[in-house]
DNA sequence: AATAGAAATTAGAATTATTCTTGCACGGCC
DNA sequence: GGCCGTGCAAGAATAATTCTAATTTCTATT
């Protein structure tokens, strides 16, 4: 366990959280977290998941993602991406522009905007394979 | 009133809860909805404000934006649209793509897959003027 | 116009995700 | 070893929203 990511010291609940967000890319809830995470710290509370959530956010270290009003889902994937919710199987999957697209480029705001982020989220079916 | 609007039959409440959305396009909150309403509709209750805003977003008659986890807050533009949060003076804005800019064009997604819900909002600071 | 049935409204209780509070534990440092 | 700051655990508190049950209003039909 290294002793800090990006400034934040780490701590076995930090860095067990992070590394289950690692392993497991698929979007999970504060209570995902929670309940995946007792095989390794049986003790955990849900109030140090989500502390541990918000320091790694507020770090820059993973990205918080919310639908609609559900719970917010967590994802460490740092690129620029956006979400996209398949109906279907309910999962969700980063959607990335495609090559030399910048979307500050196709969106019509005054000159001098400056975006500090930005948040895109589809809703939709991915075709059957 | 009409009767309805896109099929769903218009009450009172529904009515000047429309209206007021219209006439005040500054993406209030349910609450807003309702304490600005009282005056025209003094016995209306929140549930009834809350029902009223579902059934007009359920018809497509209005849409409903969320911003983190923050309150949901509605808005009477069906054009094709995001939104911008203006960190500076906390106002929102809606936001176009330029023209001729499709989103699904320029977003990297599987042949064949089906969009039925886009949403896109963007926090950041408008240029002084 | 009267009435039965359906739908909408109200008031308040319930729910749910999240945040807060308080007391305890731990690690680093003198 | 003792102190200090930070993090953690447990449960209470909060806030937005939804649900429930009772009443009212509409609609269609007679």
């Amino acid at each position: 366990m290294p002793a800090e990511i990006s400034g934040l010291r780490m701590t076995r609940q930090r860095w067990e959280v992070y590394r289950l967000l690692m392993d497991q890319r698929d979007h999970p809830t504060a209570n995902d977290v929670f309940m995946r995470i007792k095989d390794r710290l049986p003790n955990i509370s849900l109030a140090t998941v989500y502390n541990c959530l918000e320091a790694l956010v507020q770090h820059g270290i993973i990205r918080q993602v919310n639908f609609e009003r559900e719970s917010s889902r967590f994802c460490p994937n740092l690129e620029e991406h956006g979400h996209f919710h398949d109906k279907r199987s309910g999962a969700i999957h980063d959607v990335v522009f495609k090559p030399g697209i910048n979307l500050a480029d196709v969106l019509d705001l005054p000159p001098g905007t400056l975006i500090t982020d930005i948040e895109i989220t589809l809703r939709g079916e991915l075709p059957v394979p």
